[in-house]
DNA sequence: AACTTTACTTACCGATCGGTTAGTAAATTC
DNA sequence: GAATTTACTAACCGATCGGTAAGTAAAGTT
């Protein structure tokens, strides 16, 4: 489980203090000195902080898209298919609130960053939407609907007490029943295996 | 509107560098040659960085809660109550996220911000669950439910696409039709005059 | 008119920032 | 076994950080 590879654990320990701290609150001696090397080692494995922040960042999203497709395939009727992927969707983000949390954190981000981050939640925001249309034609959802789940999920990291009380799965359904009441939860059609 | 006492125009200067950059993002330098006078004077009118952040913080969390109250009183039936605050706090987050948004910044807080911002926001969420509370007698709302839409009320403002495309009010209508949908929201049992 | 207070500025402080340069012990390649 | 590559360290860079000390022009007080 844990690393020994120095460039992993330089990923890991960045991402862990960039969560709690900010961007701009972490020094790079500061994520050297905890790595347990020297400053300038960073500058062998990395050209520069912000490539470090812009690698976590990417590694997490390329995580999480192949956790979603994984939940999309795992079930066949488009309601199980929904509960599966806000399930497994909770269940990563708030397993690693500290690499979500970069996403969308304190930086007014240039260049790069803001191209990856924008693009990466509009994508984000385009996999829920065609999941809802998929199941959207029988049951009337209104626009806003879907807008505010979309929202919801999104955001829902950043509620500490939320994910402090609640599993996942409990979290998925709570929250398909608030948005979609008709459809009866007690048995969702799959189960993931994660 | 604008101010031209310098203290305020400190105040809000650093607010909105603050809402943009994060706390460790911006430098008294910068908050300095953006009001338009030397680093030196801002510890004039402070002692420390920390003081001009604590005091955007109290200052914002004390209108918010006078606008809340208003809201409250402004409105006979438990319902119309709730809209009204739901509008008025999404009217007062939504125009100005720039320093809503510091009281969930990134900032791992030390000492009197950590205080702070926990006591700012249970007293958010209590005040939000009296509210509830006062209408969920016949009605049956579950705890699940409040503390959702507690959650999502507290983070609302971190949606900038929805803040883009709705006014507070729709907003607010949308909100109480998924959380209560049993109520018609047609015609709100009292309209705000704010 | 002398004095004090207000609202700053200029110039500086040691510490730390992101980043670089030169070197080196150990492992790998030839 | 000589040469090269890997994975670093020690020492340093100019710039900027939060913060301070001393001074000052203007306004207010007595």
């Amino acid at each position: 489980m844990f690393k020994d590879n120095t460039r992993d654990k330089i990923l890991d320990t960045a991402g862990r203090l960039f969560s709690q701290r900010g961007y701009f609150g972490v020094s790079m001696s500061q994520i050297a000195s905890e790595v347990g090397i020297t400053k300038a080692a960073l500058y062998y494995y990395f050209d520069s902080k912000e490539e470090i922040y812009l690698t976590i960042l990417k590694n997490t999203f390329s995580s999480l898209s192949v956790v979603l497709e994984k939940a999309l395939s795992s079930a066949k009727t488009p309601f199980a298919k929904l509960f599966n992927v806000i399930e497994a969707y909770l269940s990563f983000t708030l397993e690693r609130p500290e690499t979500i949390l970069l996403a969308s954190s304190e930086v007014e981000m240039d260049g790069q960053l803001a191209e990856f981050t924008s693009q990466a939640r509009s994508q984000l925001t385009q996999f829920l939407k065609g999941l809802i249309s998929t199941l959207g034609k029988g049951s009337q959802i209104s626009e806003e609907k879907i807008m505010l789940l979309g929202s919801f999920l999104l955001e829902v990291v950043r509620w500490p007490f939320l994910a402090a009380s609640n599993t996942p799965k409990k979290l998925a359904r709570d929250i398909i029943n608030l948005f979609f009441p008709k459809i009866a939860l007690g048995a969702p059609g799959e189960e993931t295996n994660s």
